[in-house]
DNA sequence: TGCCGATCGTTTTTT
DNA sequence: ACGATCGGCA
């Protein structure tokens, strides 16, 4: 059998259509696993089986850095060779390389530098300080916001300057503009700069463009329903005149609308590209029919959308469990309970513990650890953006760039070294007069400062030249070790508590990160570039633990069993004040995408009450929860263990087909704070709460709780050693004593 | 200049 | 509840 013909076999009637088809412009739009990610990476490998691409002519963009890693290998396993001299990666990278490659012509120094989210709120701040702005008119984080809302909408100062009405976009447009001069000066760009600069500099140099777009005679894009309006536009740059261009995505799984994502780019794929081929899969191979449905029948009820049928290629399974936790330690607690089960089966990599909100890992964290079970938190504070490593970071940023503003302004304060605001005042007025870099300025030991600050700026720069000389020899772990060493970086965290620990083994990893970008040959400067664009989703470790994670990050992947937890109204949908009809649907998707995560087992939660900010708040389900059809949800009172609100709160679930609001509006019962065993009624098989049982692993112990008759039983019982356990006495070798 | 404690507000999601 | 930030003090 060729090598086209092995591929083929991989692939349904469908899907091969969209992998054979030829020249032009396809969109592939489905639902959620049909086998787009696929199609789009079995498209490259026929291409090149087919001799139809090189592989250094092929640009492929992915949302994050692991689905391209994880693509090329795929590519690579499917047909030798692989895509040496093509393109796989996200669109921040493709433009990052682009810029590093053409500095002078998109108008930035040679060695610019990225500024990270708080130099941007640094440089901000400075700048509604400078310009009177109390933080009530506009605070550093809706300007930062706003002016990045502008960028991927590829709106400059200028633009906003002109368009604004009112005191408060005039205000903005000046704080932009303000913030653009700051960055130029410091000679840096920031995340959303990357992709409008490329835009402008294909826009402005044709020759450039032409050259790019003969080059890269394949583009594919995948989830594309959630690019902007900049991503956009450097695509139809890329594509010239006849796009070979496809693109994949499904618009019931646009989560970013936040971010300045453009579902019109999927929507309207068609008259933008005229002449398209759409080629639509129904089929899914990734859940079981009643997750499949129970997911669809969320997801129906949005408006902008095309309707679509998906049919489970899995076939029946187990239905969609639904738990009413008490709070959100009683929903953690559960949670973590059913874990360890399901662990007896499912690797701890295949499960995930999915949530709206950062904040609601916590509890579970918790439990994790009680039980001593492996997890990993996806999303948070970033590795790469916790202070000890930023601080590093900063030193190596001045090795690789000396004049890079935003990094001198962060490393000349850590450790503290007698550099104060008076100093570097001084610096920031030593800089202008003499037009320099600031480091460059620093560097002169103005003669306006005090000789202490002299002295301890002269140790900095020798400190520097130093690393810098060593960075010439030695491979980048050595300079990073020996940065930590010197700099006393390290030495700040020598205290043995818990927070040093931790922040001495990150900069280790730090080392190890350095030696890793070594052995692959990467030099400072591209180690630090590929820092800077690098997410928490990338980092998730390949490991057998249970991840825990946002929906955002968890879009793309698929997992065995996914708990979708704090299914509540106002959490998920989230809604704040000031929330729209858009953001609801784009909440729903949300669910959408984080239930069709699933592959066999689904199991949705809800508290009844949250602390939030320390506040207790009582919730109702969410009203997605309230909409996923009776039949495809098993009697969570049989299913479980617990079921603290069975005496008090009417069955939430009830198929109903009235407005969702009507439903979410049923009260919920009284309040209670009871967590103890409730009484149970006689059981035939005699079990009952009190009796004392002896377990072949747990010892002796008692029973809590008794629920269901039959195979359905479950003994909620509590071990002198081992704790609370709840055991199906059919199957745990459990006797009466 | 740098450290400590009181006060304040808080992120929703991330390339 | 918690962390960041600001103001006062050494
Ligand atoms: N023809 C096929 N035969 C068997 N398995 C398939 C086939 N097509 C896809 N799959 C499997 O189905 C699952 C989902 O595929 P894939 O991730 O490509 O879907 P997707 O449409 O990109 O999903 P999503 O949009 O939800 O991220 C994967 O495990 C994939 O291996």
């Amino acid at each position: 059998m060729d090598r086209l013909a092995k591929l083929l076999a991989d692939l349904d009637e469908d899907q091969k259509q969209a992998v054979l088809h030829g020249e032009g412009p396809l969109l592939v739009v489905a639902g959620a696993g049909s086998g787009k990610t696929r199609v789009l990476t079995y498209r490259i490998a026929a291409l090149l089986a087919r001799g139809l691409a090189q592989p250094h002519e092929v640009l492929a963009v992915t949302f994050t850095n692991k689905a391209a890693r994880e693509m090329a290998e795929r590519v690579e396993r499917l047909v030798g060779g692989g895509l040496r001299g093509g393109f796989v990666g996200t669109f921040h990278r493709f433009a990052l390389q682009l810029l590093r490659n053409h500095p002078a012509e998109a108008g930035l120094p040679p060695r610019f530098a990225i500024a990270d989210e708080d130099e941007q709120r640094l440089l901000l701040d400075r700048i509604l300080k400078r310009l009177d702005i109390p933080a009530g008119r506009l605070s550093v984080r809706a300007a930062r916001s706003r002016i990045s809302a502008a960028k991927n909408a590829l709106v400059g100062p200028g633009a906003l300057a002109s368009r604004a009405r009112g005191d408060a976009e005039r205000l903005l447009a000046e704080v932009y503009e303000a913030y653009e001069a700051e960055l130029r000066t410091a000679g840096a760009v920031d995340f959303d700069d990357m992709l409008q600069l490329a835009v402008s500099l294909l826009e402005r140099h044709e020759a450039l463009r032409k050259g790019l777009a003969a080059r890269f005679r394949w583009l594919l894009v995948d989830e594309y329903q959630d690019t902007n309006l900049a991503q956009a536009r450097l695509v139809r740059l890329l594509g010239g005149k006849t796009p070979n261009l496809t693109a994949v995505g499904d618009e019931d799984q646009s989560i970013y609308r936040w971010r300045g994502a453009e579902v019109e780019n999927i929507l309207a794929f068609e008259e933008a590209y005229p002449g398209a081929r759409v080629v639509t899969l129904g089929r899914n191979y990734r859940s079981t029919e009643p997750i499949l449905r129970a997911a669809a029948a969320v997801i129906e009820r949005n408006s902008r959308r095309r309707p679509k049928r998906l049919s489970s290629e899995v076939g029946d399974g187990v239905p969609v469990a639904v738990y009413l936790a008490a709070d959100e330690a009683d929903e953690a607690r559960f949670v973590a309970d059913e874990i360890a089960r399901l662990r007896a089966s499912v690797p701890a990599g295949e499960i995930a513990v999915l949530f709206r909100v950062n904040a609601q890992s916590r509890p579970f964290e918790g439990e994790m650890v009680r039980r001593a079970m492996p997890y990993v938190v996806v999303g948070g504070t970033r590795f790469w953006e916790r202070k000890e490593v930023r601080d590093a970071l900063a030193y190596l940023r001045l090795l690789a760039a000396p004049d890079d503003a935003l990094a001198f302004r962060r490393a000349i304060h850590v450790p503290a070294r007698g550099i104060g605001q008076v100093a570097m005042d001084h610096l920031e007025a030593a800089a202008a007069a003499l037009a320099a870099a600031l480091p460059a300025a620093a560097r002169r030991l103005p003669e306006a400062l005090s000789p202490r600050a002299r002295q301890a700026l002269a140790e900095f720069f020798a400190l520097l030249d130093a690393l810098r000389a060593l960075a010439g020899s030695a491979p980048p772990a050595d300079v990073v070790r020996e940065l930590l060493e010197r700099s006393g970086l390290a030495a700040q965290y020598a205290a043995g508590d818990e927070d040093d620990r931790s922040r001495r083994a990150n900069l280790d990893q730090l080392v190890a990160a350095a030696a890793e970008a070594g052995e692959r040959g990467l030099d400072l400067m591209s180690f630090l570039d590929e820092v800077a664009l690098l997410t928490d989703a990338d980092m998730r470790r390949e490991g057998d633990a249970v991840q825990l994670s946002t929906l955002h990050a968890a879009k793309g992947l698929e997992f065995d069993a996914v708990f979708l937890v704090g299914m509540e109204d106002g959490l998920l949908p989230l809604r704040r004040e000031g929330s729209s009809e858009a953001d609801e649907e784009e909440e729903r998707r949300l669910a959408y995408v984080g239930m069709t995560r699933a592959r066999r087992r689904l199991i949705l939660t809800s508290a009844r009450v949250r602390r939030i900010n320390g506040q207790l708040l009582a919730g109702r389900p969410s009203p997605f929860l309230l909409e996923v059809p009776r039949e495809v949800v098993e009697d969570r009172a049989a299913a479980f263990g617990r079921d603290p609100f069975r005496a008090h709160a009417p069955h939430p679930f009830r198929h109903v087909a009235g407005p969702a609001a009507s439903l979410a509006a049923a009260p919920f019962g009284p309040r209670t704070t009871d967590h103890g065993p409730r009484p149970s009624p006689k059981h035939p098989d005699g079990w009952r709460p009190g009796l004392k049982v002896r377990h072949a692993t747990f010892g002796s112990g008692v029973i809590l709780q008794v629920q269901g008759t039959g195979a359905q039983t479950r003994l909620v019982c509590f071990f002198d050693r081992a704790g609370r356990k709840t055991l199906i006495p059919s199957l745990a070798k459990l006797e009466k004593v």
